[in-house]
DNA sequence: TGAAATGTTGGGGCG
DNA sequence: ACGCCCCAACATTTC
């Protein structure tokens, strides 16, 4: 009689390096390696169009890589409580290992779970694979989260142990008997018709090797000028990992582990590094806040924000999702967007800040539209950037910093080949109008809108409104 | 991880 | 030669 076998539920882990419920799954014997696919407890968060496309990739990239160390992917749809209930029911596991998230739902789910499992004498062993620090690890002096990011960061940053991470099992021992697996394409997780990911493939590689090419690239291609490079929005020079993070095909201690050790073998890199660090710090800083205050993707963090004269228009919503707004930075991202699955960040604020301030839309149908269409869609940074930009947030850009679109064009994508490229109407207009393509002489002719809304008139419509707030200037 | 308005300064044109 | 004025250029303040 050989020994029951153990379930790692995989999650937001996807992968083999680096990831501690696999290792401590591994070294007790058979493994079970599990996905559940659970579109209920989420409720409105549950996985968006853009991620979905993603995810399929991923889970097909991980099947892959369990089945060259001689196991599977077990795939399962439903309630995760319910599947795993009747799973550990089936194979007789008596152990399952599993990485933390930190979504309100899911710490919920997984609690109850836990509870669950141990109440029939399931042991349930939980690890940290998702985040440099966890949230509850560190306090300020007056042992209060953090609200304010330079403070966060000083301290968790002071925390973090650069050990190398641990390498994938060589082999995974299988059951005696697998599990039935659901069929990942009967999921139906990529578009059909119409297929608006189509061009999905040309920009990204989802699954762990894409993860760790994508990192060697970006650290001996684009880190060396990351500092100031990581603004243009007409050039390579960000790291592009968000996604591969979001379902975790590489994790925060590898990326941090490499990032030094470039920073160690060439020290002019040192200033690059910190910055690029400080951008997984975002990272971190969101989850903490996420963590701390559950309702961060719904409601206001400042609550004197509740009372604000939003204008909830939706023509000019509409106009924004489709790159219609006749701003050509904001048109050009929303167009990335929708063709790529992403949004270089610079633009990202631009256009957000558009949504918020210009137009007086409410934030949350921002974050709404962002996370159906972004395949790094990511509940912490998602919820805690838009809130930033709105001025609503922890440590926010006050409400008065009005990005203006046309200035932020020609300051960062100043040959506007970044505008050329996503708003073709526009190709043939010169450098010196292609940002405020209303000024060309031949505008008639471009077949490109009039602005939906001006920018000083707009800015000054913004200002007033938020004057409105009582308490927002504290 | 702003932009616009307002203030200050100093070089140079000009009577 | 000198003072006046204009206005970039830069700095500071305000939103």
């Amino acid at each position: 009689m050989t020994a029951p076998p153990v379930i790692v539920w995989f999650r937001q882990d996807l992968r083999l390096a680096d990831n501690p419920a696999l290792l401590a799954a591994a070294k007790t014997g058979a493994v079970i390696p599990l996905f559940v696919l659970d579109d209920e407890t989420p409720g409105r968060w549950k996985t968006g169009g853009a991620a979905r496309w993603w995810l399929n990739e991923s889970l097909a990239a991980l099947s892959t890589d369990l089945e060259k160390r001689g196991s599977r992917l077990i795939l399962r749809r439903g309630r995760a409580g319910e599947v795993i209930d009747d799973l550990t029911r089936e194979n007789g596991a008596r152990e399952i290992f599993w990485n933390r998230l930190y979504e309100p739902f899911h710490i919920t789910r997984d609690t109850a779970i836990k509870a669950s499992l141990e109440s029939r004498s399931v042991k349930v062993t939980s690890f940290n694979a998702s985040l440099l620090v966890e949230p509850w690890t560190i306090k300020t002096g007056a042992d209060e989260p953090y609200k304010v990011f330079t403070p966060f960061w000083r301290a968790a940053s002071g925390k973090i142990e650069d050990a190398s991470p641990a390498a994938a099992p060589k082999t995974l021992r299988p059951p005696a008997v697998w599990p039935r697996s659901e069929s990942l394409t009967e999921w139906r997780l990529k578009p059909a018709s119409p297929n608006w990911a189509r061009l999905f493939p040309d920009h990204w590689s989802p699954g762990e090797a894409g993860a760790r090419k994508r990192l060697s690239d970006f650290l001996a291609h684009a880190l060396d000028r990351y500092a100031d490079g990581r603004d243009r929005p007409d050039q390579n020079n960000t790291s592009r990992l968000s996604p591969h993070l979001h379902w975790g095909e590489i994790g925060p201690r590898q990326v941090w582990h490499a990032a030094r050790a470039a920073a160690e073998r060439e020290p002019k890199l040192e200033r690059h590094t910190a910055k690029f660090l400080a951008e997984l710090g975002w990272r971190e800083f969101s989850y903490h806040l996420l963590y701390h205050f559950p309702t961060l993707p719904e409601r206001n963090f400042r609550p004197a924000f509740d009372s604000f004269p939003w204008d909830d228009n939706e023509a000019a919503f509409t106009a924004w999702t489709k790159g219609r707004t006749g701003y050509p930075l904001v048109d050009a991202g929303m167009r990335e967007l929708w063709a790529t699955g992403t949004m270089h960040n610079r633009v990202r604020m631009v256009a957000a800040s558009f949504l918020v301030k210009h137009l007086l839309i409410p934030w949350q149908r921002g974050a709404a539209w962002f996370w159906d269409t972004l395949v790094d869609a990511d509940l912490a940074s998602n919820s805690a950037s838009w809130q930033w930009v709105a001025g609503s947030g922890a440590d926010a850009a006050p409400y008065f910093r009005i990005f203006n679109p046309v200035l932020q064009g020609e300051k960062f994508d100043p040959d506007g080949a970044y505008v050329r490229r996503w708003v073709t109407e526009l190709r043939d207009c010169d450098n010196r109008t292609i940002h405020r393509p209303w000024d060309a002489s031949n505008f008639a002719s471009l077949s490109y809108e009039n602005p939906i809304v001006e920018h000083n008139r707009a800015r000054a419509r913004a200002l007033d409104a938020f004057a409105k707030l009582s308490g927002a200037r504290a």
